[in-house]
DNA sequence: AAGAATGCTAAACGATCGTTTAGTTAGATA
DNA sequence: TATCTAACTAAACGATCGTTTAGCATTCTT
């Protein structure tokens, strides 16, 4: 029932899907889901929890094993579109659906992003940038970046792997090789 | 009655704004926007276009008086980002409301949207990038980064100019010389 | 076996949605 | 002055929304 209200909220946002859409799908009836939930402010939140949660645990698997902090940060870019693009809606609910959509919830919501966040500024700090760079605004920038790609990735362009590098090219430090201090 | 709409369309988003909410603050009866546009998608086409409109216009004469390909990428970035962040609300729509928000009017919404975004991939051809990047996937990119920035952007860091520098530091072709900004 | 709790169905509640309809007003036109 | 038209109001339409209620079946507890 959490899968089928994760699949509508990422695929059409909150408000364009109807407690009784949810229902359908999961194949019970609309008075059922609310045995389970208070309203459909709360089942947004358990979903969003619950796609905070995998994200976070796909993206510190993937970074687990790497102590460079350019090939971590190479590392969480992919995780974090795998997440959003390849895998389960939950991921992409989060992106989908802004705090700012759900008053009663909005709080609530700014509060789970956060917990994943957090992790992109401790993996920002650990590379040292050039200076004159910004790392917070590089971090919303880089977020930005990430968060928009369901808006126009199709998936046929060659798998994601192009979409890292130039991801890492334009936000990573540039490889050893080619550029001197100036 | 546009600019009534144009506001909601933009903080709210399409399915969470009402007809009535829009007559209201139009000070209209709801009988009295269906006199002017067919139905709540039509309205929202209409707000669109007069914000693709104005977002072009703003753009072009930002690069108008810029011939230098770096500059005209700086001022096209900041255009940008005053349109949707400064500006009025018309520009912000195209940003939050996505085409497949209503599908009723999707393949207009891309048209409109696409009739923009052309101006930066003709700009981004401009600049000769470091080889090994790819021009389209860094317009898409740019183009995440700049429209997520309502998302975190309160106007209180200290204007807009930190954000456009940041932007250039991250996207743009590094300057040759030593960095003398300001 | 008896009762309580769990997970659900069927049906409805009032509110609000996008939209329509019939009638009214004000200004331009003849 | 009489007429026409553009722009609106007041009121309602059916549909759909989130949510509630009453009751039924199954399982667990004692």
């Amino acid at each position: 029932m959490l899968d089928a209200a994760a699949i509508f909220f990422a695929e059409r946002g909150y408000h364009a899907t109807a407690m009784r859409d949810i229902a359908r799908v999961a194949n019970v009836t609309p008075g059922a889901v609310y045995f389970h939930v208070a309203t459909k402010h709360a089942l947004l939140v358990a979903v969003y929890q619950e796609g905070v949660d995998r994200i976070i645990r796909h993206f510190d698997e993937a970074i687990a094993e790497e102590y460079d902090p350019v090939k971590r940060f190479r590392c969480a870019i992919q995780a974090h579109l795998e997440s959003i693009l390849d895998e389960s809606a939950y991921a992409r609910v989060i992106v989908r659906v802004l705090p700012e959509d759900v008053p009663e919830a909005t709080e609530e919501l700014k509060r789970q992003r956060e917990r994943y966040e957090e992790r992109f500024r401790a993996l920002i700090d650990g590379l040292h940038l050039p200076q004159g760079r910004n790392p917070k605004l590089m971090r919303l920038l880089l977020i930005g970046a990430l968060n928009w790609t369901p808006v126009w990735y199709r998936g046929s362009i060659g798998g994601l792997d192009p979409v890292v590098d130039e991801m890492v090219a334009s936000f990573g430090i540039q490889p050893t090789r080619r550029t001197s201090k100036k």
